[in-house]
DNA sequence: CCACAATGTTAGACTTGGCTAACAATCGGA
DNA sequence: TCCGATTGTTAGCCAAGTCTAACATTGTGG
């Protein structure tokens, strides 16, 4: 309902991550399909709104490639879902499975300053409770 | 992507716990559409899913009523609602805007399980350091 | 080197969740 | 009481994001 995103939609956020996470060069589609569950017809959709987007490069029937800018975006949201993990499995003690599930619901929607804001509350836990 | 869901799609969630919020007893559609920010017509289709999904009860013309089922569902979404604003807020020291906005994505992803251990550590920073 | 498997693309359909415009019902104050 | 304003409903439209099926291209093992 209210759009608490900075541009991109959730989902496109999540195949630019899954880009990144492939290695953000020479991507193939099928991988793309794989690792999201998705057809690969979806995933040639969902490349064409990155395209125009300007966040990927790709010649036809070619590989993926990360422009700087999406290189940029999707580095931001692997960021926030790494600290989301750590919170979740170190701080609260959730199981590493469904913390990377939540995880990938969350990082499409809290803020960059409260990303921040959790990674410094992951960081004093570690001081005070160190392993 | 993946569905971290129980079932309800988190437009859905966002019109129960509105109607929750608006008292779950007799509540107008157009106080729906004001607080959703969404027009009446919307609210009308949305609220038909509800009634059948069991939800809600209305009749033709009639308030919106909250059924048993529709009340515990709509409790726990905002439930969580609650714990998340607060720690946003209390915990990391998040703006109220922000927190209630960031805090309407979130409780549609996790779940009860990490609602309640983020209770807990609220619980825990208000112990070491209250007020 | 070439046929078949794997991959990429396109077209068309479906669902969800919005919208507006027009119409129907209800409500409330003069 | 009744007329205009408010509210609810319906119909039709649109965009996003998924799917399958069919077709095009590429790549590769005999």
């Amino acid at each position: 309902m209210i759009k608490t995103n900075r541009g991109f939609s959730e989902s496109l956020e999540d195949y630019l991550e899954a880009i990144y996470v492939l290695g953000g060069q020479n991507v193939r589609s099928v991988d793309l399909a794989n690792r999201l569950g998705v057809s690969r017809a979806s995933v040639n959709k969902a490349v064409n709104s990155l395209i125009e987007k300007q966040l990927v490069e790709k010649e036809r029937y070619g590989g993926i490639y990360l422009t700087a800018f999406g290189r940029a975006t999707s580095q931001g949201v692997e960021k926030k879902h790494q600290i989301l993990k750590h919170f979740l499995t170190d701080v609260l003690g959730v199981p590493e499975a469904t913390a990377n599930l939540e995880a990938c619901g969350i990082e499409h929607i809290i803020s960059a300053d409260t990303a921040k804001r959790i990674e410094k509350l992951i960081e004093a836990k570690k001081k005070n409770d160190p392993r």
